[in-house]
DNA sequence: AATGAATGAGAATTCATTCAT
DNA sequence: TATGAATGAATTCTCATTCAT
């Protein structure tokens, strides 16, 4: 694979790949386009990938290695949790910003035309960061820094929820015409308030022990 | 319009539509299979819908007419914030396991492929439950219920981000999977506890106060 | 036929066809935006005519019928040819400016599509003009009111020709643009003018005899 | 464009294109049996050509330059008009027995469909013969060749709408009935005695003087 | 008899994929 | 090996015609 290509030139298909796929889904996007536009023949094209949607994938695997690098440096933090997610969700923010067309990439997996690929996909893209949260936040509840009469998996999953509709309500167009419909078109681009609002609501859902509440009501 | 169609065809075609367009995706899914699966002609369908567009549209305005439906009644709800969250979460989950395909049409729009219409649509679908929640929570900040140093528009958009989650979490394919990489196959299925494991995080996101960890922590 | 269709009813009828036909063109024009247009249901109109042709070929025969009472007149008139000229050339004019839907409709079938037609239409239609215009034509040769040195029937054929053209460059639209291109747009209304200059056309080409040319030309 | 495509190939592509829109009209025609009966597939035409109308277009034109080249040389020919137009109605002949596809292409632009494009083709395609014919006549009218009297627009005009419906009479079916019922099968086919008969008519259409009648009915 | 909804064959057009050069 | 022209199956959409009411 790739014998002749060099890493440029296999780069270049691809994010122009990404790029087509990004703006048109993956049914809209042309492969003859998308070879013109790389400046090769669609027999290249071709003779590296079997056809459209192992193209597509392979533009989807880059769109997620670059995602997951930028996830890495936040996993290998050692900052306890809250001060982690706040950090996480600058870092989701600057992404969304640096690569809303790899984050188009994610989202068009989510859509329904790829169920084919769905349990293969999931296991692939969302194991890392199950497993990094959930330990995470098992640790945490241990320590006392969260509350601990909570699943660890499930509030994992919360909280990737949270950071990926945030990511979505960025980069991709249905999402972030609905942003602006509930915040308005102003908060959208104001950063700094949108992470320091995100930050306290996941600090609160993960901090606050619902027997506080009781206690205060009273 | 419709004169010769019974509603009940009028929703039978639009309900085979619905299906295709869950199952398969706008572009993927055939008009001519739909018709025939629908049990009319072509000609019928394009008698009453300009074009495929057109009658993707209609299919997804019915499918939204029914999940607003359900969300009306826990609108006009006049329980505390806490408790109505609590039982929106519940209506979510059974809304997802009897609506899944309505649920899948409303994930179709969020994918790249209907660019075109975000705006409109976004503004129809999500202006209604943008108001109501940022009212919700303005009140209840108001009264003392949750935390007052937040802005309600932002937490509006933060709560209903972890609804449209779980909706998809159990309908769509993708998230589905992600929902059983997070929390393994078992919970998918146990409402119950994703239930009050949710409402937990939720209440403890909208009533913990931050100055209360730092207290805590000293 | 026609049994409970009043006469006006049906005049209606092919009326709104001829209109839709000289607008669009047979091929164009659509069977039930027409009935609509006359205010009958296509089964009406199906119950008259057996399909879209044998309705066109009823419109054409309207058309024609008109464009006939007309010519009609013309030939039941004793005058002398070259008077006869000028007057049928004014008719043409007149009857292109009323009747202008009708000359379409003739036009119409003059092109391809209609080929399977063209013997019975052609018999039909120009049987009675090449009778008279011929007749008359060998009368005047004989009386010597024109030349004597030609083919009665060849010039009834270019004289039809010659009116046949003026009736398409008033009312189709390719001709009309080129009677534009040849003689600008100030030529095509002035029927005065246009009537005089191509009576002097014909009354010479009828009348002048070839060795006179010669003769003055020493 | 055509990279591939020989020269050959492109002209037997078209031509197929020109013998289809002859035989059955632009609107009968069928893309996918030009392709057929062109040897191609429909794909290779759609790559050469947007659309069914633009590859009418480019028929209709390859149509029109051969025409043109023959109107070409009587055009750089120097004889005086009356020799010319002896010469040209020769050559009108010759054209409509071996080149009758391209005129039923003419033809066919001067039907009703095709109202859209009647300026820009009429413009395009009448410009030439419009001018070189006007100034001709003016000039023969200036040199006393022939009548002057007469507005050189107007019998430029007239004399090609004679040619153009003897062009017509010898190629397309309803014209061509129509010369036989004016003039019997035999003349339609006795090329000497039609041109040397139209010739007289134009002849003196051209040069006769109206006076000399009245002198001469005296 | 009249209606007009329904039918479905037919035609234009697209584009993933192949393969001769 | 690379090219990109060629392929043709697939899909959308139209509209003449039918026929149940």
């Amino acid at each position: 694979m790739f014998e002749k290509l060099t890493e440029e030139k296999k780069a270049e298909i691809l994010e122009t790949g990404i790029a087509e796929f990004a703006e048109k889904g993956v049914d809209r996007a042309n492969i003859n386009v998308i070879a013109k536009k790389a400046g090769i023949s669609v027999g290249v094209l071709y003779k590296y990938y079997t056809d459209k949607e192992t193209f597509f994938l392979a533009c989807l695997k880059r769109s997620l290695d670059v995602l997951n690098s930028v996830l890495q440096e936040q996993i290998t933090s050692s900052d306890k949790i809250l001060v982690r997610a706040e950090k996480i969700v600058r870092a989701v923010q600057k992404t969304s910003r640096e690569h809303t067309n790899y984050i188009r990439m994610y989202n068009e997996i989510t859509s329904g035309g790829n169920r084919k690929y769905a349990p293969l996909l999931a296991e692939k893209i969302e194991s890392l960061s199950a497993t990094v949260y959930t330990r995470f936040i098992a640790d945490a509840a241990k320590n006392g820094d969260i509350r601990d009469d909570i699943d660890p998996r499930l509030f994992a999953f919360f909280f990737d929820n949270v950071l990926m509709m945030l990511q979505f309500s960025y980069s991709c167009d249905y999402y972030r015409e609905r942003f602006k419909v509930y915040c308005g078109a102003g908060l959208v681009d104001d950063d700094e308030f949108v992470a320091s609002q995100l930050t306290k609501f996941l600090e609160s859902a993960f901090t606050f022990k619902g027997s506080d509440v009781k206690h205060r009501e009273k």
